[in-house]
Formats: structure tokens, C-alpha cells, sequence
DNA sequence: CAGAAAACCAACTAAAACGATAGGAATTGA
DNA sequence: TCAATTCCTATCGTTTTAGTTGGTTTTCTG
């Protein structure tokens, strides 16, 4: 029940973006060195995200990646379909394209695993770029006050 | 984001515990017929349950297993914590011993992750093998008067 | 125009995890 | 005694993961 490198790595990566937005495309070895990631890996990964919509890219020098839309369009949930795949612990309750088994119809199992999935579907859609990038503004705010009234 | 198929084996074989709850030891090969599982890696799940304390065995002939606890003193969360480790996406924010990296402190990451896990948790939490149990009487019983005045 | 910076692309690979299987030893009821 | 059953350890093929390698193409800048 773990999230692949894929899923930390690029929701690193659309937060770093989120952070920068609005400044011109970021170029991905900047992204690479401030979440630490490998840069290629990460370039793999931004592929999925940009051919899902959900960042732009600017081609040749002093180009880079921007988020698609503005960061409280964009909520962790997108960034986890798009790079793990859709929601659900259990393929037979996928959001899209579920596998469905024989006993489908009288499964009581399958009950308790749509519920996870909508307990996780739930939180993952609440929460955008922008909320974390306040969340990151409200503490550096309080870190300087802290600092300031020393 | 997927569970192995030790928490979905695992869940189907405590659900059947559960609903032969009573009837003293049920050998293992008859709940991997009854779930379409492997035996022998049946087995290897329900020793960890047995070591979880989830279930009781008695050796012998005319042995088995049975749960160790009343159905409805046993949660989904309980079974799929013995089998698939502690719940978490991420290993920073597992429930027992988190692997804390070094800028946890300044994480926003931490923060989302902490948010999808509770509400696993809160979901797992919630469900007992008594309310599957239940959930199955009901099917079985509105099939039955569909039948019957049909 | 040259060269550097950057995105784009395809193929390969080592290591780990997964999902078993194999083969037996120990226990116990009939 | 013997059949049923739990208990235990080891092995193994496949798939997935988490990269690495080695480029090609595009575009800005000096």
C-alpha cells in the first residue's frame, strides 16, 4: 500500500512548480537539484505529467516546464492519477476501467474496498498546489516572526 | 497504490473465518477452495495473522483455524496492518516507526501525505468483519424474498 | 552563425518485490 | 497407526521499480 517514486517525486516536482509560478518556464535541472531528485528520472516523469495537461513546456534555451493551469486548478489527486494510474487499492474498483471479477455482483469485499477508495479520493481531490503553496507561505511567515521578536 | 494480494487474500480468508465463526476449527484448505486461493500461500499468510494474534489454529487432525476474537472485535484496518505493514502511502509518514527524512520539519509534502493516510485509517478503522458479515446476511436474505414472492 | 542550454526520446539494466511452489517435520484425533 | 492438519524453511520465475546511458532536436544568445 505505498506510492511509488513515481507519485513522491512528481508531486515534488508540480510543488516546486507551484511554488515558481508565474515566473517563465523552470528549468527541469533546477527542479531536479532543489527536490533532489535525478534530473533524467524526473524528465521522465514531467513527460507523463505534461502529455496528461497538467504542465507546459518551452523547448530550447532558457526554456523549462510551467504548470498548465494555475496552481488552485490543480489538486494532488490529478497529479497521482496521472503518474500512478486511477484510484483504488483493489483493481476490481479502479476509478476508470476496473477489472471486474466473476463474483463482482455478490462480493461483500468489494464494498470495503470501494470505501477505502473514496475515503482516498476524497482527501486527494480536497488538497491543491495552492493550499500547499499558502501552507509553505504561512510558515516562512511564522519562521520570520519567530526570528524578528527574538 | 495497490495492495499486495496478501491483504486481499488475507481479508477474503478472515472474512470466511469470520462467517464460519463459531463452528470450531476450519482447516485451511477449506477456506482456500471456498476463496480460489493457493493453499500453501494461504498458509504462509495466516501464520502471520496467527503471530498477529487475529487467529487461533489447532494442530491435528480435525484441526484449523479460527479468529481469535469476536468478528465484531476485528477490523479491516487490524487485518490489512497485520499483512501489508503499517498504513501509509509514504514511508515518512508510516503509523509505527516513520522513516523520518531529513527536512521533515519544513515538509509540506509530509502534510498531504498525513492527510491521505488518515483517512485510510478512518476508513479501515471503521468497518468490522461482524458489519461484512451482516452485509452478507442482508444480500442473502433480500435474494431469498425475492425469490419467494417473485 | 556558433555554441550552449534545454527539451525530447529510446533502450537498457540492476535490484527488489511479488506470488507463489517444493518438500518436508511435528502434532493429534479417530 | 495413519490420515489430517498445522508448522517451517528454502527456492524460484516473473514483473516492477528506479533509475542510467546515450543520444537527437529545438531555440535563445553572444
Amino acid at each position: 500500500m505505498k506510492l511509488t517514486t513515481k507519485g513522491r517525486y512528481g508531486l515534488s516536482a508540480m510543488f516546486d512548480l507551484a511554488v515558481n509560478y508565474g515566473k517563465g518556464p523552470i528549468p527541469l535541472k533546477s527542479v531536479a537539484d532543489r527536490q533532489g531528485i535525478s534530473e533524467h528520472y524526473l524528465e521522465q516523469l514531467i513527460m507523463i505529467l505534461r502529455k496528461a495537461g497538467l504542465v507546459k513546456s518551452v523547448r530550447g534555451a532558457q526554456g523549462g516546464y510551467m504548470l498548465a493551469k494555475k496552481p488552485s486548478e490543480i489538486t494532488v489527486g490529478d497529479v497521482l492519477r496521472a503518474l500512478e494510474g486511477p484510484i483504488g487499492l483493489v483493481d476490481c474498483v479502479l476509478e476508470q476501467d476496473p477489472v471486474e471479477c466473476e463474483k463482482a455482483e455478490t462480493c461483500i469485499m468489494k464494498l470495503v474496498w470501494e470505501k477505502i477508495r473514496d475515503s482516498i479520493i476524497q482527501a486527494v481531490d480536497s488538497i491543491t498546489l495552492q493550499d500547499m503553496c499558502n501552507e509553505a507561505e504561512r510558515r516562512k511567515a511564522s519562521a520570520h516572526n519567530y526570528m524578528y521578536y527574538i
